[in-house]
DNA sequence: AGCACGCCGACT
DNA sequence: GTCGGCGTGCTC
């Protein structure tokens, strides 16, 4: 079988591996070039990934090269190819992720350019009088002589010229649509405004960071309020000044106009962003700037870590617990662990930033292969808000709030302060049910029970879309005493309306689902007045509120007694961020109202000493070989019943595996059944990473192939983040 | 994931 | 007699 000279193209299908294509042409695209290629009966745009030969007998050529130079710059393609090996998922399906979507469609790596009118050189000697009969083009021909540079399309819009008029000129000869490149200017001077100055804590964090060369990993732990944003900024300032890019991570919600001002405020340096809310064209525009290095500042929320880079000098992961830092769905990956990769193929610090890191960041600092620099002062010299802890079992029956903590509140508002009551629930209870018989409205394509949103007068289920009318008899008994029981957000609003003479003001994703109404929201809390928050976690995370001086916290329990081995974890981490809302500015008092006012984690919580709190829970990972001291791979099925879902993991489950792993299951997955499909999961464990990587690529050619399969939506999660 | 092929049920 | 359901197999 002879064998010919073929280009190997990463496609976006879900099958492993590459695929090869003939190519005739004199010099070959480059790794990381698009082309187009013929794929089954479609075509499709895959990524080059190098050349070699096939005696593949069914080989196609490639149909067309779309890039001269790389889209994908080495670096970068390097980082994709080290996530698509260790998060077990194709390579083209990684480097398609990678790409804005319209270099997956295709489009030209070209960024906009800006089209303006402009008056030809005819057009400037036009006489008014030739134009006498044409009112509406001799005042065009006014606008556009007074403005020698040309108007963009928009403007003359706003100037009253239309579109046709335009034309008509066109035509004549007297102005044409010329493009002007829009070039990111780079001043001399990268600082805007001089730096807030700094305590002792932040200078050496600030000096350890500047004087970092080459790879340096580092965990900036800093208390809430302890001014890590400040230690950033310095920390850039020099890598800004000698001609270098920082890349800045944050999460989802962190992104807010407030905080891309700040960065804006401080430098001169063009700043872009990266995040969900851009259109596709700004994204490209913005990703094509950084690659090109006419961008200095790339500030984005996960994906962002895919951006390229012309001249990277730091990398900075804000919030770098937060778990919106890793993708939840198709390709898992963790963007915290790929910064570090990536700053260490890029021989440069990057800076883990949290005030509650998690256990596996704390665990890399502890054994030295982070540098940890400890913030542990308010940098406005405040004393950290005391949590305390409020027996809520005493509260009356069906009151969420204690008598104490709506005292507080009132005393709050009446000292002209705002007070956060804090739930974690949506809707106005959680619960209907019938008091005859004990119904309860549930979920028909999930385990679970619905919710009951009274402005919409609908139970709704908030694990699946479904929603329902509430009856007005119990559908089991047919007795009329259907009552709800527990409270949410919505119930809480109304209650606490009735007792107090402030605004109510609610967050949570129903009250702020138009468009602009948080941003509302928020700019009248951020006013000032006297008011109480009711809000989810929506509210616990990024914002600044001055003239906060209460949080109420309800509910924080579930996730203290959560089945999840990360469950303290996580609460705690959520405890302290939406305590740390209180007392920014003035004194703060934090109230925890709970069910278990003796559980020790929570003391822990409460008591602020996160270092102790994440001492305990790393000794308990530790006994459990759970991470950071073991790794754990997911198998998660679902299928329309649980027997396929369970029989199809059985048949990994049974298979060899290398020295050291274990196989834990499969068992159901704790909500069972979920949007009308059932599910369940497989769990690896091992002390070690390589043979759980070499049992993943066993296991995985296994699933692929297993019959079982074509009734299954089943997929690895590497590092899985949550195993509900 | 798509997309085609293929083999059984209710329609103009 | 055909349109169309989704099982199965393949994609360089």
């Amino acid at each position: 079988m002879p064998t010919r000279p073929t280009l190997q193209i990463a496609l976006p299908v879900p099958l492993p591996g590459l695929f090869d294509y003939m190519y005739q042409g004199h010099e070959p695209p480059e790794q990381g070039c698009r082309v187009q290629v013929p794929f089954g009966q479609r075509t499709l745009i895959g990524v080059v990934h190098g050349h070699g030969h096939s005696d593949y007998p069914k080989l196609k050529a490639i149909k067309s090269v779309l890039d001269s130079t790389p889209v994908i710059p080495a670096e970068l393609y390097a980082l994709c190819e080290r996530a698509a090996r260790y998060y077990h998922y194709p390579l083209g399906e990684v480097l398609n992720d990678a790409l804005p979507s319209l270099l997956r469609q295709g489009g030209d790596p070209q960024a906009s350019q800006e089209k303006r009118w402009k008056l030809t050189e005819r057009g400037q000697h036009v006489h008014d009088d030739q134009v006498q009969r044409a009112p509406r083009q001799l005042q065009a021909l006014q606008v556009l002589r007074e403005h020698p540079k040309g108007l963009s399309s928009a403007m003359l819009g706003a100037l009253d010229v239309s579109s046709q008029i335009l034309a008509a000129l066109r035509d004549k000869g007297w102005a044409e649509q010329i493009l002007i490149d829009t070039p990111m200017h780079t001043p001399k001077e990268v600082l805007a405004e001089p730096p807030l100055p700094a305590n002792g804590e932040q200078r050496t964090a600030i000096h350890a960071i500047q004087d970092a060369t080459g790879f340096t990993p580092f965990l900036l732990d800093g208390v809430t309020g302890s001014g890590k944003t400040e230690v950033y900024l310095q920390a850039m300032s020099p890598v800004l000044a000698a001609g270098k890019q920082v890349l800045v991570l944050v999460p989802e919600i962190g992104l807010t106009p407030q905080t891309v001002q700040r960065f804006r405020q401080r430098f001169s340096v063009p700043v872009v962003t990266l995040h969900s809310g851009l259109t596709d064209r700004e994204r490209l525009d913005n990703w094509l700037a950084a690659g090109e290095g006419k961008a200095r500042i790339v500030l984005g929320t996960r994906s962002a870590i895919f951006t390229p880079l012309n001249n990277p000098g730091l990398i900075i992961v804000d919030e770098a617990h937060d778990n919106s830092l890793k993708q939840q769905d198709g390709f898992r990956y963790h963007a915290r662990d790929l910064a570090t990769w990536r700053a260490q193929s890029l021989d440069i610090p990057v800076v883990l930033g949290s005030a509650t890191p998690s256990l596996e960041t704390l665990q890399l600092a502890r054994d030295g292969r982070f540098s940890w620099l400890k913030l542990s002062r308010r940098a406005t010299e405040q004393s950290r808000p005391h949590i305390e802890i409020m027996d809520a079992t005493l509260a009356p029956p069906n009151q969420p709030l204690l008598p104490t903590s709506l005292q507080a509140i009132k005393q709050c508002v009446a000292e002209g302060n705002q007070a956060l009551v804090f739930i974690n629930r949506r809707g106005y209870a959680p619960m209907i049910l019938c008091q005859d018989c004990g119904w309860q409205a549930e979920c028909k394509r999930c385990d679970s029970f619905l919710t009951w949103h009274r402005s919409e007068n609908s139970l709704r289920c908030h694990h699946c879309d479904s929603q329902q009318r509430v009856p007005a008899r119990c559908p089991e008994c047919g007795s009329g005493a259907i009552h709800e029981a527990g409270s949410g957000t919505e119930k809480l609003t109304e209650l606490l309306e009735q007792s107090l003479p402030v605004p109510v003001i609610r967050v949570d994703r129903d009250a702020t689902r138009r468009k602009g109404e948080l941003d509302n929201k928020l700019a009248t809390i951020r006013k000032g007045d006297p008011a109480v928050l009711v809000g989810t976690q929506m509210l616990a995370k990024g914002h600044h509120f001055p003239k906060l001086a209460l949080v109420v916290i309800l509910d924080m329990d579930a996730g203290f007694l959560s089945a999840d081995f990360r469950g303290p974890e996580q609460a705690a981490q959520l405890l302290l961020q939406v305590a740390g809302r209180s007392g920014r500015e003035g004194k703060g008092r934090v109230l925890l109202q709970t069910r278990h006012p003796d559980h020790h984690l929570l003391q822990l919580a409460a008591s602020g000493d996160y270092p102790a709190l994440a001492s305990a829970l790393l000794e308990e990972r530790r006994m459990a070989a759970l991470p950071p001291f073991g790794y754990l791979a997911l198998f998660r099925c679902e299928a329309m019943t649980l027997g396929k879902a369970m029989t199809f993991l059985q048949e990994l489950a049974v298979q060899p595996v290398a020295e050291g792993v274990s196989v834990l299951g499969p068992v159901p997955a704790p909500m069972e059944k979920r949007a009308g499909r059932y599910r369940a999961q497989l769990l690896l464990q091992s002390p070690q990473r390589a043979p759980l990587h070499q049992t993943l690529e066993l296991l995985l050619g296994v699933a692929r192939s297993l019959p079982q399969a074509r009734q299954c939506r089943w997929h690895v999660d590497v590092d899985p983040i949550d195993m509900l």
